[in-house]
DNA sequence: AGGCAGGCTTTTA
DNA sequence: TAAAAGCCTGCC
């Protein structure tokens, strides 16, 4: 079905984010998917952006699959039927947000930088993706760069997630449940190279399948408390805590500071960033300030 | 107490 | 061979 959506939506920056692994670029004639090729920039004049009407995807989400399609001028064909659009994607995809109206609050006098990153990476939005597989991908993230989290990811999928079959007859593997995962041997996590990261995946579905860490209730609790309770977790830092929160819970105001992040605040606002200025929505501008920190580089 | 060095698996460039 | 959207442990 075509869907019109009016608001920033670019499905290569999304894809381009670091914020989902499990989105495959399927038409490998046009120009290389990841990386090198840095493509060409839209008028920061303009007032929305989409993508150029010539980017598809199979996108897999928790249990579901989709192949989504960017036809130009803001149109897009999501392969699904129109309950599945409404009670899932629409929502995976946050499509009641304004990502416009959030990008027009920031002052280019005091915050350039961020101003001219919103502009250059408009398009970029925040999924609604499930709390569990954040938590067990940004485990799986630390120390690592996304082809070999994409392979982790893929493989743990395949070695205990449900078997499905995709509108086009094509199978996956849905993302595993924690008591799958926490059946697995320790020989199976090895198996997918997670390396020593494979006693924190374990510990992380014990603690979900105890009942010792209810991600579902985090879902609406306060930043310190979730940090708190997700810190708590065996393997999980500062960093990976708020990944989750920002992508798994959809906290807009969770900050992930990583290498990169620190450098742009000690170049960009030696004397502190402005958390204040544009709350609830700090995780937002630190997508944007992040990806075109690194697409300049 | 709180900060810091060193180690950790594996892949990628 | 170093670096990769880090975290844990032990030492001071």
């Amino acid at each position: 079905m075509i869907i019109q959506i009016d608001d920033d939506f670019d499905l290569d920056r999304i894809a381009d984010s670091g914020q989902c692994f499990r989105w495959e670029r399927l038409d490998p004639e046009e120009e290389s998917p990841h990386g090198t090729g840095r493509r060409e920039r839209l008028d920061p004049e303009e007032e929305s952006s989409h993508g150029t009407g010539r980017s598809a995807y199979r996108i897999i989400a928790g249990a579901e699959c989709l192949y989504l399609t960017d036809l130009g001028g803001g149109r897009y064909d999501f392969e699904c039927a129109r309950d599945q659009f409404e009670s899932f994607w629409k929502n995976y995809f946050d499509l009641e947000e304004n990502y416009r109206a959030i990008r027009g609050r920031i002052d280019p006098a005091s915050d350039p930088f961020l101003r001219e990153a919103a502009d250059h990476e408009k398009g970029i939005r925040i999924l609604r993706q499930d709390p569990w597989e954040m938590l067990i991908t940004f485990i799986i993230s630390q120390n690592r760069n996304i082809p070999a989290i994409r392979r982790s990811v893929d493989m743990l999928s395949a070695a205990c997630g449900e078997r499905k079959t995709d509108s086009r007859g094509r199978e996956y593997y849905a993302f595993p449940s924690p008591a799958a995962l926490r059946a697995l041997s320790e020989e199976e996590l090895s198996d997918c190279r997670l390396g020593y990261r494979g006693k924190y995946v374990h510990a992380a579905a014990e603690a979900v399948c105890a009942g010792e860490i209810d991600l579902g209730s985090l879902l609406h609790a306060d930043e310190e408390k979730t940090m708190a309770e997700l810190t708590a977790l065996f393997g999980v830092g500062v960093k990976v805590a708020s990944c989750v929160s920002l992508f798994g819970l959809h906290h807009t105001d969770a900050f992930p500071v990583d290498v990169w992040m620190k450098r742009i605040l000690a170049d960009q606002y030696p004397a502190g960033y402005p958390f204040e200025k544009y709350a609830p929505y700090n995780g937002i501008c630190q997508q944007y300030m992040f990806a075109w920190y690194r697409h300049r580089e």
